[in-house]
DNA sequence: GGTGTTTTGTACCATATGTTACAATTTACG
DNA sequence: CGTAAATTGTAACATATGGTACAAAACACC
């Protein structure tokens, strides 16, 4: 096997080494290497091709008016650099791509991956699966950010556990983690939290909240 | 042709009336009608289907902790629902989807859906297009939500107009449709500006916004 | 059980934004 | 040009959240 690391790519799950080995000989790849710092790709760059990291580690980052860069995220193998924008109409590189350190990516031309999509099912419904995921999840982000109250979006929190419906929900993040995760400050979450308590909203208890007022948290989730 | 509508859908770009009636006549599908306000899929219920409206329309809606519900979306012809959700892995519909008026869906299951992608290249391109020009519209509104303040969107707007790189821009949106879509407040987005033109970084004439100080501006991007 | 560490509660003040209202300006159209 | 409508500028105040700091409580580990 020439990529073992592909064994454990969503792209190619349920092939087994052999099978990913003879698809990929089949069509043309390349593969490239980047030494730390180089740039894969740039922002607006046409998306010709699907990515993936083989070997060290990828940052997408974006440029700002002034020329300073901020980073957006890591790409570690054996993941696909921006998988879900790659036959979007007239996809460009929403970022800058750089390497974090010496790494290898391989190159596979967008016609050539539909090539293997279309020869091999399984190809077709785990690249469906990547995708639709990523936009299920982005979705709810979205929809999570929608509410601009700190109150709304713990409403909203709590009302997609398992439980709510019932009135009682388990916790198990700090709220260090759910702060970040709503984008938010810790001490403001607190006093959110504490002020819905003193409202009769919710009760909390060590890692249990119990939900009061079915009817006073949907009207925080209103707007 | 019996779905003429469908010449129009994003779906079947590309094709003929004649080749989509063959297309859909090679596998099963269904045509269910809803009177105004019947459901068709419960929040939480799995995605089996492409449903496809041909006729009246629908509307996605969520159901809060006390039962009542927001509107989310409306579904006209000839789109689909949940079109970029339905091969996520475990994909539930995120929303009750419920007929506005009397209307027509037409229903592919997922796995003759795959047939027809199978079988011809052009409706798997449209697919792929579809789903992943919507991860890319999400993950777009997604970065934009991140800048916490409005200076900081305003500024991140301006950034991504054709113009933005030699310091002068064109708008051609009234405040009030920009405090939307940044999702504020239209008096707090005037404000912004002004204060932006204050300070120096910005000035502003009838439609076009010269970019002073593209450093003041970056430091508005930040975190 | 004791102790250091993590997590949570709370307070104070600064700031950003919302809310409401109205005036000023620009645009659309007769 | 003139008038009505739309758009923008601005103000005063209320509120939500951030930033910072520290104490209380819970937890982990010995």
């Amino acid at each position: 096997m020439k990529f073992p690391v592909l064994g454990k790519s969503p792209l190619f799950a349920g092939l087994a080494d052999s099978e990913i080995e003879s698809l990929i000989e089949g069509i043309n790849y390349r593969v490239r290497f980047f030494y730390a710092g180089a740039m894969a790709a740039l922002s607006g760059d046409e998306i010709l091709s699907v990515m993936i990291v083989l070997s060290g580690s990828m940052r997408g980052e974006m440029t700002d008016l002034a020329g300073r860069t901020i980073k957006i995220e890591d790409v570690y193998p054996p993941h696909a650099l921006a998988a879900a924008f790659i036959y979007g109409s007239g996809a460009h590189y929403p970022v800058n791509v750089m390497a974090n350190t010496d790494s290898e990516l391989l190159i596979i031309n967008k016609d050539d991956y539909l090539k293997l999509m279309n020869a091999d099912s399984r190809i077709l419904n785990n690249y469906l699966t990547v995708v639709c995921t990523k936009a299920l999840f982005l979705s709810d982000r979205l929809r999570f950010l929608s509410f601009h109250t700190i109150k709304g979006k713990y409403a909203h929190y709590l009302s997609t556990l398992p439980g709510a419906a019932a009135g009682r929900v388990l916790i198990d993040h700090t709220q260090q983690e759910l702060s970040e995760f709503f984008g938010v400050t810790r001490p403001s979450l607190a006093r959110a939290i504490s002020e819905m308590q003193q409202e009769g909203l919710i009760s909390v208890t060590r890692h249990e909240v119990r939900l009061l007022d079915l009817k006073g948290l949907s009207k925080l989730l209103e707007v």
